[in-house]
DNA sequence: GACAGAAACGAACGGTCGTGCTTTTTTGCT
DNA sequence: AGCAAAAAAGCACGACCGTTCGTTTCTGTC
């Protein structure tokens, strides 16, 4: 048994390398050639790994998505409800974007406004991807107003529009600005955001 | 005299046009090619108006920063100093998001994240013109505080990063998530920063 | 209406792209 | 050790890329 040992091998070596590889070209600045030499392999025995650039698009966001879960998510879900997860989940999300894996930046910013106007499977995974992550901020907001952290008639989806905001202008500010100020900014953002939904005098 | 009529005419035709494909395809997924197809022109006609392409991204990100200034910055520097000056600028910046020359989104916007990892002359361009954007708006913010609208002690570029934080959230949900909600959250998010930044208990 | 200069064209270049085919090498099991 | 299957390589293809160059067509002025 255990009959794809090698394959599965280089398959997970190409994707960790076509990962950070995408995140400074885009995903659609990825090229098989270029990755092919990164990793001293020839076009041909790579590409036959995967039956087309799109397919390997798609396995890059999928190869993505499980590191942010794993280094992101299942964390901070192990913080106590509330206020000290959303904490959690930010303070992780800031050290996301500049984690070995994410040399040119968070791939998934990169690739929501590359990929916002091409209709395609790509697309829709990276939508449906995202759509979970924000989902997951807003069910952690949720429980913190459960847990009376939070306003009870605050709206858990207009949070997490809003701290995505703050990660955005952060990107934006860290990486095309190269700001230095911008990691105190997106902190300091973060706490009006907490603050304003937090219960209070 | 008058040397240049024909030239200055097709050359502002293509940076139109290109502007709107850029918008779409990023400024690196721009092709000559296909831009001078759509114009019914020459690949070589078309670029003997420009030395190189880099020259036209840079010449299409400058006639999109020339549109910028002339239907969202200037408008609303005619509106009163403060609060009224600071909703128009987010009103027409709100605008600018689907008007005509833009059908792909904002151009900045997805410029921001392709560029931030490519050194070269078409990065630092952009990055000046979003450093004199994110100027007017700190500028207009402190010219806030002067009249009294704002708090003494706010801090004008934190303002407004936090400001560009909410276009971009509301850039995400609109164009990649396309959210019905998109517009009415960044209202909500705008007036939540408003509000925070307007003087009193 | 001729003439100079500007503008547009057509063809070609060296490269690289994604993607098929066929062949060789490597791997894992008996 | 031997053998079937898997993995990698080699090679070729058509398409398109940015760019150059020489030629042709158009424009504006006298």
């Amino acid at each position: 048994m255990m009959t794809a040992t090698k394959g599965a091998t280089t398959r997970h070596a190409v994707l960790e390398r076509a990962t950070q590889l995408a995140s400074r070209v885009g995903l659609g600045g990825l090229t098989i050639g270029s990755l092919a030499d990164e990793l001293e392999l020839s076009k041909s025995g790579l590409f036959s790994h995967f039956r087309s650039k799109e397919a390997l698009q798609i396995q890059v966001l999928d190869h993505a998505a499980a590191r942010f879960v794993e280094s992101v998510v299942r964390p901070a879900l192990r913080e106590p409800r509330g206020e000290p997860r959303m904490r959690a989940l930010f303070e992780r999300w800031l050290d996301w974007g500049r984690s070995s894996p994410m040399p040119g930046g968070c791939l998934f910013v990169a690739a929501a406004t590359e990929l916002d106007d091409r209709p395609g499977p790509v697309r829709d995974h990276l939508q449906q991807l995202q759509r979970d992550w924000l989902g997951v901020i807003a069910t952690s907001f949720r429980k913190g107003i459960e847990e009376g952290h939070f306003l009870a008639d605050a709206d858990p989806e207009q949070f997490a529009h809003d701290l995505y905001g703050v990660m955005l202008s952060y990107h934006h500010a860290h990486r095309l600005m190269r700001e230095a100020k911008a990691e105190p900014r997106a902190r300091r953002a973060f706490e009006a955001l907490l603050s304003a939904a937090g219960r209070r005098p």
